[in-house]
DNA sequence: ATTGCTTATGCAATAAATTGCATTTGATCA
DNA sequence: TGATCAAATGCAATTTATTGCATAAGCAAT
């Protein structure tokens, strides 16, 4: 399972808990898989089985204990032949697109509104990778090689928004014309 | 479930068997969400339940019975009803983009071999596209507008194999500048 | 005082997806 | 003549994901 992988991954630098894993997942890693803390706490509970992570139960003042699950030497080394082995182009997997499929079902003006929609998300979203972009990757040729990974990764998620950016510009244009058409009739 | 819908849509047009939908799963909506055959005869079960669409039994020569699903009035006000709802942008999923967040834990040399591969991949997928954009939406502006929604969601395919081309590109290029420098040392 | 938020974890039930197996009929090929 | 492939459908078991609920402890504000 990918989540396991993705879990490991992020234990990679320092120890986290549950509870900071699902904060992760919601930003770094997250921008390209998601959990719930849910699906975390269950696949924590596995991999302590298995042993690729150790626990160690920290208690705090105020707060709950919490447990800060450290990646394991078998742990690391499940990661890294994980990460060497081919894996299969991300299947997609859009709601919108279906929609628009067969949009001539439904008024062209609804439509539109909700391609505007998508379009301002995506500009949001896109706002937030290129403000991480400048404030954490400043000179990427320079960045140490861990950096340098995580950099990539960011610069897929700033083209994939932009890439939606722009489809959502042209198909708009491209319908608006349709809107105008059957206003004129 | 959007599964539900992405069945109905594709029924839009005309009848199909579960066998035709498994197939149309290949293409067209297939392109941005996928199912398989188990998935589909189950959802076609709940559906007919539902009576959002209803079978015909067809005798063949030759192969086994065949059972046509044709897409019910009840079931066309439920698709169109759900085109209209707004929906949430489609969660990223991609494991190649975890296993480079984390590269330096393996051979760079490695990931370059896959980044090339999944180069390969999206080219491949693109040629398709565009293949299909030459042949089947010449002069987009002059289709009927059932085609033109058609049309555009390739066009959205076709940006995005773009986007990734493009990023492996980028990608390979600049961790390749790190290969180099660890020969040289 | 009580309401509500944040940290922190988890159970239980349901829903959905995946995987492996199984069947029928004919066509094709060696 | 036996093997295998394509069309066509489905059951059963397992694995994953989702959803709703539950707890516990402190902090902040009204």
């Amino acid at each position: 399972m990918t989540l396991t992988y993705a879990i490991l991954a992020l234990l990679v630098d320092f120890p986290q808990s549950g509870y900071d894993l699902t904060k992760s997942f919601a930003g770094s890693i997250g921008f390209f898989w998601k959990a719930t803390h849910q699906q975390i706490y269950r696949e924590l509970a596995r991999l302590e089985d298995k042993q690729w992570i150790h626990a160690e139960a920290i208690a705090q003042d105020g707060r709950p204990d919490k447990k800060l699950y450290r990646l394991s030497e078998t742990g690391r080394a499940a990661l890294m032949k994980w990460i060497v082995e081919p894996c299969e182009m991300a299947p997609v997997k859009d709601e919108l697109l279906i929609k628009v499929f067969v949009g001539e079902l439904v008024s062209c003006t609804k439509l539109l509104q909700e391609l505007e929609r998508h379009r301002q998300l995506h500009q949001k979203k896109l706002a937030t990778y290129l403000d991480l972009e400048q404030r954490f990757f400043p000179q990427p040729e320079l960045l140490p090689l861990a950096r340098k990974y995580r950099y990539v990764t960011l610069r897929q998620g700033i083209r994939y928004e932009q890439e939606w950016l722009a489809w959502c510009d042209e198909t708009i244009q491209f319908l608006s014309a349709e809107v105008a058409v059957s206003v004129e009739a």
